[in-house]
DNA sequence: TGGGCAAAGATTGTATACGATACCCGTTTC
DNA sequence: GAAACGGGTATCGTATACAATCTTTGCCCA
């Protein structure tokens, strides 16, 4: 098991997951045009790997691309947006229960230092990126509950929540306070289901309450898209 | 096996039905090689678009791609196949339970005709084209739920299902008794939520009630892939 | 006789080339 | 003057070519 490192280009593994922070930290928002050339001057490869990159992003929900047109980032419509967190409402507090059930020491601490770090990139002013790690917790709790297929479904619908909020956030100075997040792992470390299955439930709702998801008065909103599109 | 069909075009999505039509009807199983070559002969179009479709469906989960090996059917593991429908348990139901609220006389006529072919390919003894169908059914019921995100997982799942079912099923005569999904179009017609949310969980238990997740003595299962495979 | 090694063949990974389509913008016409 | 038309440019869709990697098979040696 040698060749641990000199890989001289990015694979399109690779451009995934540096695309996808990205959308994760906000550095680039929705609507914005992805071009093959440019991207692939970027990383330093062809087209043809970053068509592969930006294929498995449309898979993700990440991207939209249009025949002929190219791919850009999403931009979820209200319903969209609400199909999302009624997905994670399904998922994640059943999700939470089976993580408090089967979490062990070593999880709880991998936790706490992942809360440590929300906390630090909030104090440091760097939203993006406490947005990013705000959304990575709930993965790390699916990848708790040792539930491989929910964790993929928990990544997708968290990546496609940051681009809802990016889109639909009401005020944009108050970041999700991870207090919630806190008293979820107090409740791993109690081992306490049932106020774990409770308490993300509580979350995910207060989530949403955070959200401007009020249809538009009907044209308002297209008309807007489609002058700034 | 050369060109059956001269379909002058044939893009990527159109491969990725064909193929997962055939994984879903149990035409190709599990663990087969998916040659990029092979694939691009029969369907008429060069390795570029057949390598699209190979890695749609790996993130599908259809397909296993190995890095300079190639892709194959992708073949779960128990503890894979146990996720799967772990995952269903907590989507399904309500999912089932949403479509009996907003079920329409119209969304009912076409979930009978639905079963009606389910029936049909049953008397015609098209096994797989009743397997098909039969998955096909949880996903109609996503549709009529009007939720396209939860209806694209259950589509993932269904499909993986259908991979499950192919290893790890008991008893090839006995086939999915449309039974339950008669009850549950039932309850849609009735309007009756409680009820189609009941019937889809006791559905749900049922199938896997069918499959044989016992763990293999440990190298018993690997050893005789290893020899089959 | 069995295991290790090496060269040949096959298959995938990536890049590039060419044709097709959509967009932009200047011109024309009513 | 505004809208419609048409050519030029840019970008995408697909095919093909070449390089890298793995698999296989035959040979050699212990």
């Amino acid at each position: 098991m040698k060749d641990i490192v000199p890989k001289p280009v990015s694979s399109a593994d690779d451009i995934v997951v540096r695309l996808t922070e990205a959308v994760l930290e906000h550095r680039v928002l929705p609507g914005m045009k992805l071009s093959e050339d440019e991207v692939g001057d970027i990383f330093g490869v062809s087209r043809t790997v970053v068509r592969q990159a930006l294929g498995a992003m449309a898979h993700e929900g990440l991207v939209s691309i249009e025949r002929n047109r190219g791919a850009f980032v999403s931009k979820p419509s209200i319903k969209e947006a609400r199909e999302v967190f009624e997905a994670r409402a399904l998922l994640e507090p059943q999700t939470a229960r089976a993580a408090a059930e089967r979490a062990t020491a070593a999880d709880v601490e991998l936790l706490d230092k992942h809360i440590e770090q929300e906390h630090a990139a909030i104090a440091e002013e760097k939203a993006g990126q406490a947005l990013k790690l705000s959304g990575l917790f709930h993965v790390e709790v699916a990848r708790v509950a040792d539930q491989g297929t929910i964790e993929r479904f928990v990544e997708q619908l968290v990546s496609r929540s940051s681009l809802v909020i990016a889109l639909y956030w009401r005020r944009r100075t108050a970041l999700c306070e991870s207090h919630a997040h806190h008293a979820l792992v107090d409740a791993f470390r109690r081992n306490d289901p049932k106020s774990a299955e409770d308490l993300m439930k509580g979350h995910l709702v207060d989530l949403v309450s955070q959200l401007d998801l009020r249809e538009a008065p009907d044209g308002s909103r297209s008309l807007r898209d489609a002058l700034i599109g």
